[in-house]
DNA sequence: AACCTAAAGTTCGAAGCTAAACATTACATC
DNA sequence: GATGTAATGTTTAGCTTCGAACTTTAGGTT
């Protein structure tokens, strides 16, 4: 029932300290940036970090991560909390496949309805039950705990800073299409 | 043999703008700090992207994701390229039987070979193969260049910055284990 | 030496995901 | 109105992972 595939990352890191596996790059790939590998290589071991600890805290609310996702999906959409399976899908990068397959346990579960559209049969209504919104709720409670813990050693300065540097980041991967040769061309 | 699982994300990211997911978090859970959960989201979504442009060039290259970490692993542990099951699994956060599972498929297609360590017939050695070595190459060559690309809008300065904002967050949550309400605490 | 315990991998069954094939419904065009 | 086509979900088969039970080896204890 709950995702603590996690878990295990959180039990044993077992990685190299950061700096020496820049220094593991360098001797085994020169041509490569360290200050560009660290930027990388730091977003993608903090990101691991944090889904283990998102894994713990869902755990302990019964629920998976997965289907905390879905919940975030439907409740950030604004009242009266409903989507269909395909928008779902879209938003949490899922095939409309698994989307069935995590509906149909989260209705057994009691966290969401599914029901069909009257006005248009071939669509899906999936609406989040009281008890699913208490769930989000529980859980984004003990989220925020840890978020504000996470950032707790930077000023709000640097907080600052940190955001907008990674919202520059993200324009630019969400905003360009990689081309043929998977390098980013700005769309504009 | 590919792991195009996230292609999908690439196709439809169906996500809103970060400013209006922030936003809807605000309308539906009010004690948020705005400041935090734009770092937070900009973080995740990020390496979300980051992982779908990583998947499209390792399938380019007829390899996993998945193979492409484990080569990762053991080239970076220096020659000659070695390293048990165990802690492949370990450094990777996997259990030693997706360990077992995924050597299996890559001794098939070549990428590594497996022998018993004779000095204590309880171990295992996987070792990378010249093949392997070069796709490693191959891959981190592409990835090189995307990874450039992706910071290109930033100066050396905020590279910098971004690197040694991004480390200190790294070493909070690496440094510290969450006591039994999840909440982050020195270690030292 | 015989036994216990720990460590390292593998095997087994269940869960969750993907891709592809398959219904079902709506709608445009004839 | 009949038919073709697109859109939306579901079903099916196969793959990868996990947790747990199991096997093999090493090493300490009596």
């Amino acid at each position: 029932m709950a995702d603590n595939s996690a878990d295990r990352t959180a039990a044993a890191p077992g990685e190299p300290p950061l700096e020496e596996q820049i220094a593991a790059y360098q001797r085994e790939f020169q041509d490569l940036d360290p200050q560009v590998e660290k930027v990388v290589s730091a977003l993608s071991r903090l990101n691991r970090r944090m889904n283990v600890a998102y894994s713990r805290q869902t755990a302990d609310l019964g629920i998976s991560n997965a289907e905390w996702e879905v919940l975030k999906a439907l409740v950030l959409s604004g009242a009266p909390y409903r989507m269909g399976p395909g928008e779902l899908a879209k938003r949490l990068g899922l095939t409309p496949a698994a989307m069935t397959h995590r509906i149909d346990r989260m209705v057994a579960e009691g966290l969401v309805t599914r029901e069909r559209d009257e006005s248009n049969r071939v669509r899906v209504i999936v609406e989040v039950t009281p008890v699913g919104r208490e769930k989000w709720l529980d859980a984004m409670r003990l989220a925020s705990v840890f978020e504000e813990d996470l950032l707790q050693d930077l000023s709000s300065g640097e907080r600052h800073t940190l955001g907008e540097l990674l919202t520059r980041l993200l324009i630019r991967v969400e905003h360009a299409q990689p081309d043929a040769g998977g390098r980013l061309t700005d769309l504009d």
